[in-house]
DNA sequence: GCCGTTTTCGGCCCGACTGTTTTCAGTCG
């Protein structure tokens, strides 16, 4: 784990631990602040010389920041953390528990931990407690129960299909005139904790019934006149928040958040002596509308220019003087990492080739894996040499694009690559990406992939950390330093657009981008439908700031095939 | 704990829903 990761985990877990202890509100929040911060930091906050400089970290945490760093230690650290039992951090993620009844619970009835919560409920410890009533610990019993069974957070592209399936469904209802989705899937985040759906209706009662009545709902935990939550079958949550047209651009602001761009932006309106919140904006004292009807007017009443949802994060898209224009799906022109049957793809080059047609690319790369790759059918340097034959055989026969002869060659532990030079010299693309001992060290990692960087026939580093989303942590390499690498080199990162991966995530993007290193949105397409698989890296690209310039995928076709040869 | 073009102290976003209690605390987003 890196430093940052490290900090930030202790920073989270101080914060619930003085938030159970009854804490200042507002002292569990610095400390969730300075967590989040950690987390988005790309650089080793150990180069950082003085991290006050950091907008959120104060002197004090700084002082335990660098401590941690000096001495792997925290002075305060353990003794905060041993003030409460160690299992109580878990009883905090039971949902409908927070640290006020959590804290009544290990106080007053016994409660250290999630076995010890079940216990309590069984015997009946906790029915004596004020304010727990049946229904209470019933809500309690089945979150335990669902916590027990499903990971906190579905991945992106797990949540917008379901999202998108009941937005179909819900829009033929009576009297809906606007349905959406918000919340961090609107930002695109690549996990998603639960769906938002907004809408806005003339028959309230008739879209309520619809959703809460669906036939993939599981359980209604809430159900009011303006707000419903349901659980459906898949195990993910659904809130549904119901306004009235006129409101719906500032309740569409409002839940799509980010929480902290929404604080930034009622202080802004504060300080404008205006109130903003999910009906609007409001001078101050009156109930007179300012101007809320779309979330650019609200933008704009505040001064600012609309900021798409994707940076709506309190990463500096509020203090910026120009906000760039992001890199959208259409500004994609070609896709320089797919398979074929030759490997483990379900495509021929043909099939392939006609499906980058229908998408309107130029280009599309054919870069099945390499010989390492066994279980993924790798080829030999024989049955690579006959592929390129075929691919360069089908690029004459298919009018309407041009199809490259590549190859996604491994990245040994030790930084060489799985083919002979000779042999990668004959390609016209060459993706490196690493498949293998992902669970090497910072150090040996980032040697790793910049001598792949550095290697003058490797145009792309494919999903260079080689991560899986909520299963496998993959490479931490020093991302600052392949940047800067890979600018010197003119190699390009990979965003891998497929959900479980996204890799590079979003934050490492931001730096690809603002170092000025080429990022390339590829979809690693082994199956047709897998092309679909782009929205999410695009997703993932503008929470990265990235702009079409940025990204080599939206080349002209000239452009690319001269920036391909530059490389020899 | 953090912050400051009203600066070193005083303030820090806002509202819906639930369950339990009878006027509201706690949780969630």
């Amino acid at each position: 784990m890196s430093t940052n990761t490290e900090l930030a985990a202790m920073f989270h877990t101080m914060a619930t631990v003085l938030e159970i202890s009854g804490a200042n509100g507002f002292k569990v929040n610095a400390n969730v602040k300075v967590a989040r911060t950690l987390e988005d930091l790309v650089e080793d906050i150990a180069t950082i010389e003085d991290v006050t400089t950091i907008q959120g970290i104060g002197k004090s945490s700084a002082a335990k920041i660098k401590e941690y760093i000096e001495t792997g230690s925290m002075s305060g650290y353990d003794e905060l953390i041993s003030s409460i039992p160690n299992g109580l951090l878990a009883v905090m993620n039971v949902q409908g528990l927070g640290p006020k009844t959590v804290g009544k619970l290990w106080k007053e009835a016994g409660v250290v931990d999630i076995p010890s919560l079940k216990e309590a409920i069984e015997d009946g410890r906790l029915e004596l407690l004020p304010r727990m009533g049946k229904k209470t610990i019933q809500n309690i019993t089945e979150s335990l129960a669902f916590l027990a069974t499903h990971a906190n957070r579905s991945r992106l592209g797990v949540a917008m299909p379901i999202a998108l399936a009941f937005l179909e469904k819900l829009q033929q209802c009576k009297g809906v005139s606007n349905i959406t989705y918000a919340g961090s899937l609107r930002r695109g985040k690549e996990t998603i904790g639960d769906i938002d759906i907004l809408a806005s209706t003339d028959e309230p009662a008739i879209l309520i019934k619809a959703f809460c009545e669906d036939k993939d709902v599981e359980k209604v935990l809430a159900k009011g006149e303006t707000k419903c939550s349901i659980r459906v079958k898949k195990g993910m949550q659904i809130d549904l928040r119901v306004v009235d047209r006129k409101t719906f651009g500032a309740a569409l602001l409002y839940f799509t958040g980010s929480k902290e761009h929404n604080i930034i932006l009622r202080e802004r309106a504060i300080d404008q002596d205006k109130k903003l919140n999910e009906y609007g904006l409001f001078e101050s004292g009156s109930e007179v509308n300012d101007s809320s009807s779309t979330e650019e007017e609200i933008y704009s009443s505040l001064s600012l220019p609309w900021i798409p949802p994707e940076i709506r994060e309190d990463r500096g898209e509020l203090s910026c003087k120009k906000i760039p224009r992001l890199v959208e799906i259409n500004d994609i022109r070609c896709d320089l990492h797919c398979h074929t049957t030759a490997s483990d793809g379900q495509m021929s080059i043909q099939e392939l080739a006609h499906h980058a047609i229908e998408r309107g690319f130029h280009t599309i790369a054919v870069t099945d894996h390499s010989q390492s790759q066994g279980q993924a059918n790798g080829l030999k340097a024989d049955r690579l040499r006959k592929h390129i034959d075929a691919i360069r055989e089908a690029n004459e026969n298919i009018e309407g694009i041009t199809i490259l002869a590549g190859t996604e060659v491994d990245i040994h532990p030790d930084g060489t690559l799985d083919y002979d030079d000779d042999l990668l010299a004959q390609l016209d693309i060459i993706v490196a990406s690493p498949h293998s001992a992902l669970n090497q060290s910072p150090d040996d990692a980032t040697k790793r992939l910049i001598a792949a960087i550095e290697h003058p026939l490797v145009h792309i580093i494919g999903h260079p950390t080689g991560r899986i989303i909520n299963k496998r942590k993959g490479l931490e390499p020093d991302i600052m330093a392949l940047v800067s690498a890979a600018k010197e080199h003119s190699t390009a990162l990979e965003l891998n657009a497929n959900y479980y991966r996204l890799d590079l995530k979003d934050t490492h993007v931001r730096a690809v981008c603002e170092g000025g290193a080429l990022l390339a949105i590829n979809t690693d397409a082994h199956r047709p439908e897998d092309f679909n698989q782009l929205q999410y890296g695009i997703l993932t690209a503008r929470r990265g700031w990235a702009t079409p310039s940025n990204c080599i995928n939206c080349l002209e076709h000239d452009k690319l095939l001269a920036w391909l040869r530059s490389k020899c």
